[in-house]
DNA sequence: GTCTATAATTTGATAGAC
DNA sequence: GTCTATCAAATTATAGAC
């Protein structure tokens, strides 16, 4: 096994950090650079372009997310339970004042970030509506019941409005109205 | 009345169109000044700070929002067709490869903003959950049903996810879904 | 009001010593 | 790998002429 916390891996948890709070755009190779202890030509040895770390960072968080949803087990705990869970996930990610998903904040720049970037964003959402899908398809089919990127865009959308306004307010009605609703259909 | 396109609004026009497509943070003074023809100097005239410009962009944002709002005839129209008008703003809002809505954007990068400007994205928030509460309040109460906060934040959110991903999709489905589930409780 | 000129700072990025 | 040193460009912002 190669070792955990490699200097990579600290830089990167420290743009995951500061790019959650204040956005892509509003991070520099110095205040990474601060934040690990080393110099500026340091985190450039390992991302030559802010392009390359941008890519790895959303592979990261990617990766992440995927391992923690691999963590959900829907045979025991069932559609509904491993739902609440998804949410559950999304609710940790926001912290009012501090940081939303990564995804969420990168996908609102994104006509002004790279190409690459833009594809690992997009397929962070394809990952988790795929999941979804997963579970919604062991739920009775009806009409009414809002699809894996419905309940994926509601959710980043109400942590944005929540971080603008300040409270968990909007986040906290928007995640118990997605659980409840697909409850309802399994009574 | 005083002149209708002064160079002073034509900055604001310039500044809503580069920042719902690229964010407050990737909009320079110098960008502004060469669309509008004029030197960075110029713009300072009118806004000496980037914070007296990011107040001014969405105070006039809001106040434009709130006159296409004032048009939709509650009263003729009944409050199905009424919400199907609200939604219709936020569409159109939406232009893929090149806006979202100013506040879906700004409100992701509130962390790195004024204060001055978070407030007034908030407002924008606030006077549309008002505006929509107006009309819900003519609907039978149902619990199964999303609050107005929970509107506004799924239209923001499908916004930013269908820019990412290249396609109106995520934001058509969810605001289908949001006139449907009202329109089915008249029935 | 708009300009020239410029200051002070920050940024992404590179060359080369150790 | 990490450093020093440096670059070229961009950024916000101001002073003062016209």
């Amino acid at each position: 096994m190669t070792e955990r916390s490699s200097m990579r891996d600290g830089i990167l948890a420290a743009a995951e950090k500061r790019v959650r709070a204040v956005g892509f755009n509003a991070v520099s190779f110095r205040d990474l650079a601060r934040d690990v202890g080393v110099k500026s030509s340091s985190v450039h040895y390992y991302f030559p372009q802010k392009e390359d770390l941008g890519d790895a960072l959303v592979l990261r968080y990617t990766q992440d997310f995927q391992a923690r949803l691999d963590e959900i087990d829907i045979q025991t705990l069932g559609p509904v339970a491993a739902l609440e869970a998804f949410v559950g996930l999304y609710a940790s990610a926001l912290v009012i004042g501090e940081s939303v998903c990564l995804c969420a904040i990168l996908g609102a720049e994104s006509q002004s970030l790279p190409d690459r970037v833009n594809r690992r964003v997009a397929a962070f959402f394809e990952e988790n509506t795929a999941w979804l899908a997963g579970i919604l398809e062991r739920m009775p089919t009806a009409s009414g019941l809002m699809t894996p990127i419905e309940i994926v865009s509601a959710l980043e959308g109400a942590m944005i409005v929540s971080s603008v306004i300040g409270t968990r307010e909007a986040f906290d009605a928007t995640a118990a109205r997605i659980v409840a609703n697909y409850a309802e259909q399994l009574r």
